[in-house]
DNA sequence: ACCTTTACTTGCATTTTGCAAGTGCAAACA
DNA sequence: TGTTTGCACTTGCAAAATGCAAGTAAAGGT
């Protein structure tokens, strides 16, 4: 088991820098994608998306998410062996940059299809429509709102 | 020299996936970051960030990203042995993921500086904000606007 | 007790990244 | 006009990450 060397050991702590070798690989953004716009929380189910992840990166990746703090890992209380993978605050709060790198994917590429379709988004309404799907989120990944006793 | 047959077999036609394949890799955006938010234009200017890339890794990448359309190549007028390397609108338009990281890891990680101090966001200046550093770029950049006869 | 489902692990080939040294070429200099 | 120097890369090889196919382990059902 791989302990946190990279809080420091770190290539500079320039903030996108430090975003980047968090989840900056190839993968990483894919299956919090998958946790934010589908009901797929398994190990099998995230397998099965188009990108045809390798099941020892799938399995390496959860390992690190989860030791970022990125997403939590529980047993389904309904099937003793199956893991059910959650995000977390965190997690969730890299939605902007999933919708703004499929923003900008559309705009300059014409194969691109917009996965989730659900959420549309202009320069207007951007703000009130993520924090309403992150609060969406919150709820279906279980994450307690800090605000929630003043509203 | 590669041929572009990353337009024809992707791992899947979603949009994040293909913005993931373009600049999904643990240098592409950082260098993209140095060309919007310092004046390093050339090859050892960009080299020696304080993430020290590799000068084999800085050259592919440059490769890649002209080759994306994501940046240009230039020779510098004053001086013929040095070239100078631009956004594009396509990389500009990078900008928010960008920010967006920033603003991620400066949440969640207390070690992390916030590079490009310069532009600070809140929710509700973020689009002016955004669109006029944007304008910004597009003039150090050379990017023609199109909407500027319409003005 | 046996079989199935589910989540992984393991071993190995391939690709990508990293490091250090070397090359080539235009401009400045002698 | 030859030489040096700065700058942009190559090249060769080691190390790490990724990809593929097959195998293992443990819970649940019958």
């Amino acid at each position: 088991m791989k302990n946190n060397n990279e809080d420091i050991c770190r290539r500079s702590q320039c903030a996108i820098n430090i975003a980047l070798e968090t989840v900056g690989d190839k993968w990483s953004l894919l299956i919090l994608r998958d946790l934010m716009f589908t009901d797929k929380r398994s190990y099998g189910e995230l397998q099965s998306s188009d990108e045809k992840i390798a099941t020892n990166i799938l399995a390496s990746r959860l390992l690190s998410l989860e030791a970022k703090g990125l997403i939590r890992k529980t047993t389904d209380p309904e099937n003793g062996r199956r893991s059910l993978y959650y995000l977390t605050e965190k997690g969730i709060d890299l939605l902007p940059v999933i919708i703004d790198l499929r923003q900008w994917a559309e705009k300059h590429d014409p194969h691109a299809e917009g996965c989730a379709q659900a959420i549309k988004i202009t320069e207007k309404n951007r703000a009130e429509v993520l924090c309403g799907f992150m609060k969406k989120l919150k709820g279906v990944h279980g994450v307690k709102e800090l605000s929630a006793k003043t509203k």
